[in-house]
DNA sequence: GTCTATAGACCGATAGAC
DNA sequence: GTCTATCGGTCTATAGAC
């Protein structure tokens, strides 16, 4: 769904991305990835593509801009897996199919996952950024109903950032993909309480 | 243990800091929290305490002592958690120690712990800091055992990322401390497969 | 769409007075 | 231990040629 040939604006906010807005996206996560987000300069995206930083100012006009473009890039591939959970047959379905769609992100987006969900700076972008929140609460009602307790809260928080920190953990970087992705996978559902 | 009060001078890379260099090492945590490292500069950190840069610079001679300083600073309070849990009579009360040890530390220090785990120029310092390694290898066995192989990797790192992940975010924002302690500990045991 | 060149602010770091 | 003042370099962002 949704691919990047198509036009598909569906919103005003956040249009798909030019060829060119593309490379300036896959360099800025890989840079934030590596040094954070108030550690990347735009010079430094420029060098990564092999571009002057004015050819980088002419696809976004502020680094803000940058940011939002790929922090929303990122949301955007998670959206999708919340999507396809959600048309599901079941609430039971649902649910697994949302785990194991989390799990394969998060291993596919190893060095770039841990940093949109933790860094402050994204973190404060997010805060204030309805998609992202609708983007929780649907992922929060696959995975424990109509619930909003406590509970509720704090195992869905645990299990998001179980994944997505895990995955960029020490331990697991001598870890081939393949195997990493089949005990996340095993260890999630046991935290949710799912059969084997 | 290790009043700061005392020299207590037990390994020579890492001293006891002094107040001045105490009042740094917090200033530089609470704006790594909210701004990320790279996103700080010794400037924020001199009008933080009040201060000119000479005055931070009379302290510590570089950014990268500051920021040394200040992810030793609280992997010191994460290796006296981890001493005390190694000090119990038996493996099973060690691990119950070690798993209520970590809950307590995120929650009390929520704001700082995420940053000091996840920031990646803090990741990159710990990746060739063999204390560190050290206390991440402590942890593992305490959790597991002698295990070593991909589940017990994976299933530490897991817990390691799910609390220390969970404490900051949105969905328990709203959550005083005590309530998100219980739950983070009660679903922090479940992960492990323990008792009630 | 990419370039050179530049503006003005801020960066990490140092010198030396008190 | 803190200050003022300064260095050379890099930062974000802009102007204008090709």
């Amino acid at each position: 769904m949704s691919r990047s040939g198509a036009p598909a604006a569906r919103d005003p906010a956040s249009v798909a991305p030019t060829a060119a807005q593309a490379r300036v996206i896959a360099a800025a996560l890989e840079l934030f990835s590596r040094y954070g987000v108030g550690g990347t300069s735009l010079q430094m995206i420029a060098d990564e593509i092999g571009v002057t930083k004015a050819a980088v100012y002419h696809q976004y006009s502020t680094k803000h801009e940058i940011v939002l473009a790929a922090a929303e890039a990122e949301l955007t591939r998670l959206e999708a897996v919340v999507a396809a959970a959600e048309a599901e047959r079941s609430p039971g379905r649902a649910r697994d199919a949302l785990v194991t769609g989390m799990v394969d992100l998060a291993v596919a987006r190893r060095r770039t996952v841990r940093t949109i969900l933790n860094d402050p700076i994204i973190g404060g972008f997010f805060a204030e950024h309805e998609q992202f929140r609708q983007v929780m609460h649907r992922m929060r009602h696959l995975l424990v109903g109509d619930e909003r307790g406590p509970e509720a809260r704090v195992s869905t928080a645990m299990l998001i950032a179980a994944i997505s920190g895990a995955v960029m953990h020490p331990f697991v970087a001598s870890l081939d993909d393949e195997v990493l992705r089949a005990q996340l996978l095993r260890l999630a559902r046991r935290f949710l309480g799912l059969p084997g």
